[in-house]
RNA sequence: GGUCCCAUAGCUCAGCUGGUUAGAGCAUACGACUGUUAAUCGUGGGGUCGCAGGUUCAAGUCCUGCUGGGACCGCCA
């Protein structure tokens, strides 16, 4: 007899009413002694097998507690219940695993609810929560979308590598990689750990980011993205980052800044659009998690559209864009900023601060945002410098809640110009060598982005702390599991 | 790195200006009931009040230190 999957029966129930067949999955509640509630991850539903229990010893019945795996075969039926449509009339049961309830006790497992914090704890045993199943289906959802998204617009899938010998990605902090003894390293004259003794004969880190191998493949293929695991050492403490994640990376040839900002757009919507019409049942529970979770909020942080509406709210709505010095404007002119409510000063030449983003996203536009055209000195030395002298082709999407979710530019494609933002910018022209000499052959305007796929699973989840939405979270001082 | 908060049963929390034997809900165990949907009803077990000092006749409660955890900000995706 085949195993059918619980989200079978559920959705196709009328093909096996009548049939004798077996289910599999772990025991979410045992009520009545009658009533097992199994779920097998295959969605957010369980399926209800029905026992007789004038039938089993009631020895045999015991070992079917909150946790157990078991294998349940029986006839599927038309429920006489009223909660579900069928269910399984159970003939025969098997224990595959059990579960000590008073082990089970000190658990997530324990059937009553319990905080992100302590589920956070036991990441081990989360993914059989209601909460986690669907945030991590929907996970699974969203970077089936971006592929689907990319090949179906004919980009290529680039495997950029992890390990990196460049230094000058600027990104950020980065976790060296030696196999050098750390106890008695080989030195230099100088005393200096000596890296050309080292694995790869020289100082080898983590990837901050694949943008620049990315740009390489696109001037050349046309269009490539990245999606793969990123590393930064920051000793940032926040709920919206992780030393390690997972960023999509886009790269086009003969793109400019606004069609950047159009593939961007598109990206979003279109991923929006797929989890809204593939992951009803989970979003709906999300939804309602998230509508809870607001109403406890006070009235002045709350969101005014529910989970499902937000999403909506992004698939159907244009992005506002404006440069940044347009938002410099809107910031000065605001409510906020007169009545001094701002703690950061609101000037031109300085990044914008969380407080600024979240305004123009929050309360003034009640949209997504892509600012624009930022002042060069506080971006990346490849952006492209624009004719103002003043600012580069750089861009930045705002989503409510969230923040910064995507990070992009037209690339610097002159060699020139780009030989002296290195100049400006302290960076090594030669040990980016191979990135400057696309720029000597055949160069060709190009624009891409950077996206943080936990910030977007965050969003199509509701979820507020990053660590909720990968299955194991690596932030300062902490790697368990 | 900065600022601020928290620590009482397996979990979530209450415990007033310090005062007798530290409570509740859920979970769990046992019993009853049996078409339940967070099932219901009854009974029981479960606590060195994070740790170490101090003040006091008396500390879960006040003070100091330590440990563990969280939130926000900065850095960014």
């Amino acid at each position: 007899m085949a195993r059918i999957r619980i989200s079978e029966l559920l959705n196709n129930g009328a093909n096996f009413l009548g049939e004798k067949i077996e289910i599999k999955g772990w025991v979410r509640a045992f009520r009545s002694k009658r009533f097992v509630q199994l779920n097998d991850g295959s969605c957010m539903a369980n399926i209800q097998g029905v026992i007789d229990f004038e039938k089993f010893e009631e020895a045999a019945l015991r070992p079917i507690s909150t946790g157990a795996a078991v294998c349940l075969k029986g006839i599927l039926v038309e429920s006489q219940g009223s909660g579900q449509a069928v269910e399984l009339q159970v003939e025969s049961f098997e224990i595959i695993g059990s579960a000590d309830p008073d082990e089970i006790q000190k658990t997530i497992l324990q059937p009553k609810k319990h905080s992100l914090d302590l589920l956070r704890e036991q990441a081990h045993l989360r993914f059989r929560t209601n909460t986690f199943g669907a945030v991590f289906r929907i996970r699974h959802a969203a970077s089936f979308a971006i592929h689907k998204f990319f090949n179906e617009r004919g980009f290529n899938y680039i495997h950029t590598p992890i390990l990196t010998g460049s230094d000058a990605e600027g990104a950020g902090e980065m976790f060296r990689v030696s196999t050098l003894d750390p106890k008695n390293p080989p030195l230099d004259d100088e005393g200096n750990v000596d890296y050309s003794k080292d694995f790869f004969g020289k100082q080898v880190n983590l990837t901050v980011s694949g943008q620049l191998e990315a740009e390489l493949a696109a001037l050349g293929l046309g269009q490539v993205y990245t999606f793969g695991p990123t590393f930064r050492a920051e000793n940032s403490n926040t709920s919206r980052h992780l030393a390690e994640f997972w960023m999509i990376e886009p790269e086009v040839a003969f793109n400019d800044l606004f069609d950047n900002m159009d593939l961007t757009e598109a990206f979003l919507k279109y991923i929006g659009t797929y989890i809204l019409d593939n992951c009803g049942e989970d979003l709906s529970f999300l939804d309602q998690r998230y509508t809870q979770e607001q109403s406890q909020k006070p009235q002045n942080e709350r969101s005014h559209l529910g989970l499902i509406e937000s999403i909506q709210f992004i698939t159907n709505n244009d992005f506002k864009r404006l440069t940044y010095t347009e938002a410099i404007d809107v910031l000065r002119n605001s409510k906020a900023y007169k009545k001094k409510r701002f703690e950061f000063p609101v000037e031109w030449g300085t990044d914008l601060q969380s407080e600024h983003e979240r305004y123009l996203v929050e309360k003034e536009f009640k949209c997504p945002v892509i600012l624009r055209d930022y002042p060069s000195g506080i971006k990346a030395f490849y952006m492209r410098q624009n004719d103002d002298g003043k600012t580069v082709a750089a861009m930045d999407v705002l989503f409510p809640g969230i923040g910064e979710i995507v990070g992009g530019s037209q690339r610097e494609e002159r060699l020139d110009v780009l030989k002296s933002k290195c100049k400006d910018f302290n960076i090594d022209e030669k040990e980016l060598w191979w990135y400057m000499e696309t720029r000597k052959f055949g160069t060709v305007p190009h624009a891409g982005f950077g996206m943080g796929f936990e910030r977007l699973v965050m969003f199509l989840t509701g979820m507020s702390n990053i660590r909720d939405v990968i299955p194991f979270p690596r932030a300062r001082d902490n790697a368990e599991f």
